[in-house]
DNA sequence: TATTTGTAATAGTATTACTATCATTTTGTA
DNA sequence: TACAAAATGATAGTAATACTATTACAAATA
């Protein structure tokens, strides 16, 4: 539809560019569905060099470990996320239907694919259970340095700015953005795997639910 | 002032149960600073083991392994947290007062410490700092049925029914329950680390600004 | 053709996450 | 006080993890 989108992806997250070779592009294509069935306590350089009947050592030549493997999925998932606002709020006037498009664009699943290397519902899955474990560490200050948040500190951004339009005067706009990110990813979770923390069940009637909350909680707050 | 507590952590969570020795109390004790000063990903029981001048094989003797003893503390955490909410709403007749002293103590920084062993403050920042590695994993659904998550989720049910009786006709109790308290902790760690993800600064002329948000959040969904 | 680049193969290290065994110390009870 | 049971310590060991280093050879490029 669109075709392959360029995602810059910081420089500092690999040692040499994995989409460049075919061997960097099967790193990220099979680690990501790696990450994605193991969960990433259980994935190893190992486990991928076997699947991808490669070397440890050859992997080690792209990533200086796993972490930052999965600093490079968030990072990409986040200018795919930033792609896809610009591209679906294009020529789009009223500012409030801005925010909801944005809102679909972090409650949906992403299931159709313009990339070539990586697969894009499983992007999303990997980032709703594994992103808070990309700062939740004691090497977050340094990472932040390099500039490793970059791309989601873009998205929060842009929204931020959005709601700053639609009320001048609301005061915690950047924490109401991080809360609109993070609790859609949050609830999808607990949709799945501990339902009676989310009021939303998982049932087809209700796949618009989620969306309806976020929409609710974010103009409740910015209206008010 | 109150004394000693009582708080009851599912069973299964250890193999015997370190508050009845001294080794025990160690273990939790000294093992909470450390998972607080390393990070839980280097955290290791050798590590503890040495600290405490113990070995190894002893500390496993209670915990089958460091995820049981992080979820020890997070069910610790809340049980001591639904505590507070009991002993400091008690005898409150306005449910939206009620409300605003719950988020007063989920976003208070613990310091006054009524426990014997385990530092309030350092568990406080570990719950924040650490929290969502103890659900985002592949074991989360049989752990789930374990009831290693039931204290969590009795704070998020007092919450959300007393959200309901607010606002009986509110539909995302539970969602926005949640939502409150996985707030109040992302945005304190983002204060102190990643602070341009939130609208809150950190220094003291400002203490009560996270509550604030909160507070102006929550009400803004409830009523409108 | 010479040089750079990419990859494979092999080996090795320190640490992690355990488990097993047995001796010793502590404790609870008769 | 004596004895058995329980708790702890000391030691050892294993498989896996998370790397690093070296060498060699093939393919691309200049």
């Amino acid at each position: 539809m669109v075709g392959i989108i360029k995602i810059d992806v910081n420089e500092n997250l690999y040692l040499r560019n994995p989409e460049e070779t075919e061997l960097g592009k099967l790193i990220i294509s099979e680690g990501l569905l790696l990450i994605s069935e193991l969960g990433f306590e259980h994935f190893t350089f190992k486990k991928l060099a076997t699947k991808i009947e490669s070397t440890e050592a050859s992997i080690y030549r792209y990533f200086e470990n796993k972490h930052h493997l999965l600093l490079y999925f968030i990072s990409y998932y986040w200018g795919y996320i930033e792609f896809l606002i610009s591209f679906e709020t294009n020529n789009i006037k009223s500012n409030k239907e801005k925010l909801k498009i944005i809102i679909d664009i972090v409650t949906r699943k992403h299931k159709d694919n313009i990339y070539t290397y990586l697969n894009e519902e499983v992007l999303h899955a990997v980032i709703v259970a594994e992103s808070p474990k990309s700062y939740l560490t004691k090497e977050v200050d340094s990472d932040n340095k390099y500039g490793f948040f970059v791309q989601y500190k873009r998205v929060n951004k842009i929204i931020a700015d959005l709601i700053l339009e639609i009320n001048p005067k609301y005061k915690y706009a950047n924490s109401l953005s991080v809360t609109i990110i993070e609790t859609s990813q949050e609830q999808e979770f607990f949709q799945n795997h501990l339902p009676s923390l989310c009021s939303i069940s998982d049932n087809k009637k209700n796949k618009e639910e989620l969306k309806d909350f976020i929409i609710h909680f974010a103009f409740a707050c910015i209206e008010k």
